[in-house]
DNA sequence: CTCAGGTGGATAGTGCAAGTATCCAAAAGC
DNA sequence: GCTTTTGGATACTTGCACTATCCACCTGAG
């Protein structure tokens, strides 16, 4: 096919398909001549996979072009560079906030300990928790703390089903689906979150 | 204070401060003098709200007008006008798809009511739900089925955490409650996703 | 064969959001 | 008295995500 039913495919302009080639999110098509080139099924989904990053999960272009770059890695083995990709989803995604206080960053590490999670300095969550954190006290709002349990409960049941389902999946669309899972499922949770509340609510004024 | 120990206090540049006063998302001071203005504590809390809205809700600077509007609105009575705000925050913090298929619609519909909730049909996040639940088909995730169970267990139970955190609350500060439980309880479960997913993997390949 | 209309690629322009910068006369504060 | 700061108005800047325009070159219906 030509750009002009990748377009219809999609439902997104040929400008903004153009655009997306310059700016390296899509891969150019096969050229059949100096001035002419052939896209396929995967170039559709390729524009698709673009959309729900940009218009689901929020990341800018050159972000949701980095991830890409990285997810569609050809060297990629079994987990390392499958974690990378995880890393880099979760920091385009994150709020960036300036450097999070002392006791925040303790009050996290604690957090972690106490769950017995394993996880890496470097998880780009870690200093999110702990900026957020800092927003609440800030903000002076004492009863996170009760809360924040129920979230990491709710966090980690998640997280444990979600990895489940990597489970027996071909290695090369494991990149993928991971950031599905994170930018999907992130909004997915969200969206039920926003429907459960008003169903809490409504049964707490009975 | 004046203008400048407010920027002094939240960190936040004067013009920007000015900015946010042109705009509405703060009240005037109390004039002293044709040029002179006086700001009191409750104007720091403002700004790092709007702070919190904008930085790590993600919501534009109109939305967070719009929403801060609602929230401080004298006549908001008990039930009513909170559900209001929590509608205002959902629909400025939700991905705005396109129309979502019938289908999706469908699935929504059929999710909310097996689990028993009690959802308004304006509730803006059905339609987020929908719209989210396209992109899955779209992209050719079969598995998100399974997983959104899951999920809406997890949402049902942190949402009644949640209310009942509303429990022994003024009303005055109900409203600032939930748009904060919202905006920085999204946040906080969306860290928390990260770390607990990484520690899963990690877990998961012993 | 013809010719309207789509195509790839380059370059330039648009629109919006969120600030920044500048200016001014009038306080404030040492 | 004299340097800073202030409130308020207006103008400017930056960054991002597209759109628009051009042009020579293909393609495909008639």
């Amino acid at each position: 096919m030509r750009i002009g039913e990748l377009s219809r495919r999609t439902g997104v302009p040929v400008p903004t398909i153009k655009y997306y080639l310059r700016e390296g999110l899509v891969p150019h098509g096969e050229r059949t001549s100096p001035n002419q080139a052939r896209y396929d099924e995967a170039h559709v989904h390729r524009v698709r996979l673009v959309r729900a990053l940009t218009e689901v999960g929020g990341l800018s272009i050159a972000a949701a072009r980095d991830v890409l770059a990285l997810m569609h890695e050809p060297g990629r083995g079994r987990l390392g560079s499958i974690g990378k990709v995880h890393f880099a989803v979760q920091a385009a995604r994150q709020p960036h906030t300036d450097e999070p206080s002392e006791s925040s960053v303790a009050r996290t590490n604690d957090l972690i300990e106490q769950r017995g999670w394993h996880v890496r300095p470097t998880n780009p969550a870690r200093a999110a928790l702990a900026g957020v954190l800092d927003y609440f006290t800030r903000l002076g709002q004492p009863d996170v703390l009760g809360l924040l349990d129920d979230y990491a409960d709710a966090a980690e049941k998640l997280a444990v089903a979600e990895i489940d389902t990597l489970g027996g999946r071909d290695v090369d669309h494991m990149a993928e689906h991971v950031v599905m899972m994170t930018v999907l499922g992130g909004a997915l949770l969200n969206a039920l979150r926003g429907l459960a509340q008003e169903s809490a609510a409504s049964a707490k004024m009975t």
